[in-house]
DNA sequence: TCATATAATGAACATATATTCATATAACGA
DNA sequence: TCGTTATATGAATATATGTTCATTATATGA
């Protein structure tokens, strides 16, 4: 579906486009929405103001449509891990040290996250896509815990408040680090965090809850 | 130190003060910084728009005054049940049992907490109350889990690591039910982040990390 | 080459809103 | 009562910025 090649034409159009929305990330995510403004995303892109309305019909539809695809991308690398091979405890073990290199990969939008979609409160837009991810991620991690208990690999625990406290630990570990980004401190928090899940997760071998 | 007694001048002028950080509470909750006008804040307090200024240098001024006590209230009233009397397995139950109580008494500060100040990211001001409130709680929490651990009650986990896994879930549960609040459905979820935390943290009786 | 379509431009416009300040009002003390 | 001080007022100002659109430039294909 679609067409395989674009003319020269549209292809320049799209690189146009992605130029724009490139410059804007830059600047939303180092000031945040509302202290951005067209004439600033025009400059940085080197187009006028005019072009960026030939574009997106608003600043907001600028924004939106930068945030779209971002969230969708970054969800299905972690539940890609999540729904991977290896056993429960390998999965959560990778999914949880994965975070650091991910951060590294996606500083801007997880900047642009952190500093104006939050994870609630209020939204620039009515944008519900990056809620809809977390709730996809949230469902993938809780499924891996309720596997690992059933086969009495983990803990008796509320898979979802697991999941929950796992996620939770993450995102707040990832934003508090997303500014001065040291990817040598930010690996030894999450190996630790990776440890103190499996840690505390586990079920000591021998000793068997049901 | 500072008059015990103010005049009948003085007091009005405080309870001015006071109705136009109430009326701005209650709209920058609902929108938001930007989204709301000195115009409005004059409207909903009944004053006019220069009253606001006799009061407040400017629109950040009131914003940050406004933030500055709250946090400092919320932080003195989770610490004293962290460092007060009975074990530490049941502070660390009354800590986090006691978050949708306070959750109810504040849901305001806290939606302006969550909508504006975010954890971080971009701040309308410099302010950093919040952040040195939030270190303050931190390290309150951090101690006392260190001594559970010191004492053999808690698994010998790293406190710091578990500090952020409690804080965070806590905080995650807040941000996502401040809006739509339901005593009863936060309060069975608190429950069982509680009941999720001692369990996965106690260790078992007769057994012995060290 | 030239007619047409497509894209880019940026000055001008409309709006929103933070802030000011000259004026009015009220409270107080002599 | 009256002058003085403190407080309140809100229209006017200054500024910022999202958006439009008539104009210009460029590319395309006959």
């Amino acid at each position: 579906m679609g067409k395989v090649q674009l003319t020269r034409k549209k292809r320049e159009k799209l690189r146009h486009k992605n130029e724009i929305l490139s410059a804007a990330l830059r600047l939303f995510s180092g000031h945040g929405f509302h202290n951005v403004s067209m004439q600033q995303i025009a400059e940085a892109s080197e187009f006028a103001v005019g072009t960026l309305y030939n574009f997106f019909a608003s600043k907001e539809a600028l924004f939106e449509e930068l945030t779209k695809s971002c969230g969708e991308r970054i969800s299905k690398e972690l539940v890609a891990i999540l729904d991977g091979p290896g056993t429960e405890v390998e999965r959560l073990s990778k999914f949880i040290l994965h975070a650091p290199t991910l951060l590294e990969e996606n500083a801007e939008i997880v900047r642009l996250y952190v500093s104006e979609l939050g994870t609630r409160g209020a939204k620039i837009s009515k944008n519900r896509d990056m809620d809809d991810f977390h709730v996809l991620l949230g469902t993938a991690l809780q499924k891996l815990i309720a596997n690992g208990i059933r086969k009495g690999v983990f803990r008796k625990v509320d898979p979802k408040i697991a999941t929950l406290a796992i996620n939770s630990t993450i995102e707040t570990l990832a934003f508090e680090n997303v500014g001065h980004f040291d990817k040598t401190a930010v690996t030894e928090m999450f190996d630790k965090v990776e440890q103190f899940f499996i840690d505390v997760l586990l079920l000591p071998e021998g000793k068997d809850d049901n």
